[in-house]
DNA sequence: AAGACGGGGTA
DNA sequence: TACCCAGTCTT
């Protein structure tokens, strides 16, 4: 860890960056805890620019943790195309109506209370605790995890346990949330996997990384960024996926009427070719889909929960 | 610890 | 076509 002095001035440094350069993002504007979890749900594993139209579209459409609640998981789930992840769709719902029947309308302030909530994890604890209600500690999400992992551990993978130490040590008093947001931040613009922007880096002098400390291979001698890139696998292809094919199947639902559509419709408008052999195969999506909340069989009939 | 879970964007 | 992205739940 920095001497204390030298972590003020990282901190310092830090915050005077994201007062000049932090992104323009609209739920930086508001202080509705509601309005935040919403964000903090759509940004799980989702690009920023994808999420910015559809969140404001979602509030527009449910304005509050009441009309969220009330809403049947039908119009959220048709709310939160093209964003994917579906269940996170019946997941913010399921949240919004345990709170409104438990806890009287209100989310919780601490991130240990929020992440009791069923279908609402550490993460997202940790930041609707801090961005809406000013709890001061770590937020840690893949990009904090690997600019703290840089700049103080000189590692670009830290352990999970490294790096929440790390994180809970350099938190400046009472600033949690700028902070937070502000290592986001430069996650996402300059501390990239890949290709980091050191230059322009507001940490660049205190960064452990950049000097070249820490990720070393197995003699000790300092790697270059290319031998550090993130290991490649090769991964299945998305179309053919049972992946793929839930996506359709519950797109189609979207486009149904409410009363959704005969079983035997849906094979044959998500698979070309689809014949009786198939039947057993989107048995099991369906049943799959079932079961995480995505659709409702009755009879031969398929529909949106 | 590992696998499932979408879909859009860029090269 | 190939690659990138990055939380939560389940097993």
């Amino acid at each position: 860890m920095l001497t204390s002095d030298s972590l003020g001035q990282l901190q310092e440094r830090v915050l005077e960056w994201y007062a000049a350069h932090q992104r323009d993002l609209p739920w930086r504007k508001t202080q509705d805890p509601y309005a935040i979890l919403v964000s903090e749900v759509m940004l799980q594993q989702t690009q920023v620019e994808r999420v910015i139209p559809k969140y404001l579209e979602f509030l527009q459409r449910f304005p509050t943790l009441e009309a969220l609640a009330e809403a049947t998981p039908a119009e959220v789930i048709r709310a939160w195309s093209p964003l994917g992840y579906n269940q996170r769709a019946v997941r913010v719902q399921a949240i919004a109506r345990q709170v409104t029947e438990d806890s009287h309308g209100r989310l919780p302030h601490e991130a240990a209370s929020l992440a009791r909530l069923k279908g609402l994890g550490p993460y997202t604890a940790a930041a609707v605790a801090c961005f809406a209600f000013g709890v001061q500690g770590p937020v840690v999400d893949t990009n904090v995890r690997r600019v703290l992992g840089r700049i103080l551990l000189g590692q670009t993978r830290p352990a999970p346990k490294a790096v929440a130490q790390a994180a809970r040590e350099a938190l400046p008093q009472g600033r949690a949330s700028e902070w937070n947001q502000a290592l986001m931040d430069i996650g996402a613009t300059l501390c990239a996997i890949n290709d980091p922007r050191c230059l322009l880096c507001p940490a660049r002098p205190w960064c452990r990384w950049a000097a070249g400390e820490g990720e070393t291979d197995h003699q000790g001698k300092a790697q270059t960024l290319a031998e550090t890139r993130a290991p490649y696998w090769v991964q299945p292809p998305f179309k053919g996926s049972s992946r793929y094919y839930r996506g359709r199947i519950v797109d189609y639902l979207r486009s149904a009427s409410a009363g959704g559509v005969p079983q035997a419709e849906v094979g044959a408008v998500i698979k070309e070719g689809f014949t009786q052999e198939d039947i057993p195969w989107l048995e099991a999506l369906l049943s799959g889909l079932e079961r995480d909340g995505l659709v409702r069989r009755e009879g031969e009939r398929v529909r949106l929960p």
